[in-house]
DNA sequence: GTCTATAATTTGATAGAC
DNA sequence: GTCTATCAAATTATAGAC
């Protein structure tokens, strides 16, 4: 991946996190980037390409930030609370909801590469969470566990977003607590 | 309401449903109700109408459907589980997204009106789980509870979505029957 | 790698006949 | 209300020069 291709990638996710896959053009890339809508085709030859590709690459910064749940737990930190500011994060700093959120809304009407990248994220989440649930103590419902404490979380950000009120986003995570009386 | 315009919205409802607000365009609505598309903007002149339509169309759909919170108690039957079966026949029977749901994930990049008519879903609905939980015992965090509802809901659909899977949805939910022991 | 130029299609929207 | 016809702009994408 060469600076210019994550440049453009950058671009690519703010839009898709403002408004969808449907709601930029290689040209509003091009512009933000600098250069012309046939410089963004030669380095992501078709629309599929650049929404697959924004995707993983959304993913995988994502998941990269986060660190291993494992580490922070022995760090003295609960690494569910690591996940929640992430999502917080992603709400307040880049006043725009997760892009794999967005996407997976839109999903039945999206190229199959591009669902199969934000079904990635899902996956991928979801692993992540479930060994974070299982270093806390979770044994029985680490799988269960994940996958609400995920969906709350996305569904935080669209009701959030829809109401354009953080304290939207925090009455809904305290839910979140109540997983811990379960241990 | 005429009925032809019912017939424009309920297309325009599937295509918001299946990918958003940028996925369909007049003609396809035009072609799915069997006219043309200078006759729906007949009786939508521009797509910010028809998108503030469809979202108002669907929100008093979805509301009327749920009928009164403390009717369904005073029947003996737990709202709450009447407003999940809601979501869930919607995700079932429509394969597809919450129509706010998916206007909300993209609402940084939709018309003014679009995003008013997609608020006032978010409003109402948490004004309806609050009455819920009300009349369910729940005197302190009602409007929490409502929230969270709602929210929970919402992010269960896209991960259910994005999944393919019903089952997330199922797991997701699951979270919900712990607010009953904050009572 | 980036550009100019352009093709082919789609889009939101309007004018005016019926 | 619906149609035909049309418009101006935008869209994804490609060809070929530099």
């Amino acid at each position: 991946m060469t600076k210019r291709e994550t440049t453009i990638l950058q671009a690519a996710e703010a839009m898709v996190r403002q408004g969808g896959y449907n709601s930029f053009s290689f040209r509003d890339i091009a512009t933000e980037v600098g250069i012309k809508s046939a410089s963004v085709h030669y380095h992501f030859p078709t629309k599929e390409d650049l929404g697959a590709a924004v995707a993983q690459y959304y993913t995988d910064k994502f998941i990269d930030a986060l660190g291993d749940p494992n580490d922070i737990h022995s760090s003295g930190k609960n690494p569910i609370e690591s996940y929640i500011a992430a999502f917080r994060a992603a709400l307040i700093e880049d006043k725009g909801m997760c892009l794999c959120g967005v996407l997976g809304a839109e999903a039945d009407a999206l190229p199959e590469s591009v669902i199969a990248a934000t079904r990635m994220f899902f996956v991928r989440n979801i692993e992540w969470l479930e060994r974070a649930y299982l270093c806390l103590g979770h044994t029985e419902n680490s799988k269960a566990a994940a996958i609400q404490t995920v969906s709350l979380l996305e569904g935080a950000m669209i009701t959030s977003g829809a109401m354009t009120d953080i304290s939207y986003f925090d009455a809904s995570i305290e839910l979140l607590k109540l997983i811990d009386i379960r241990v």
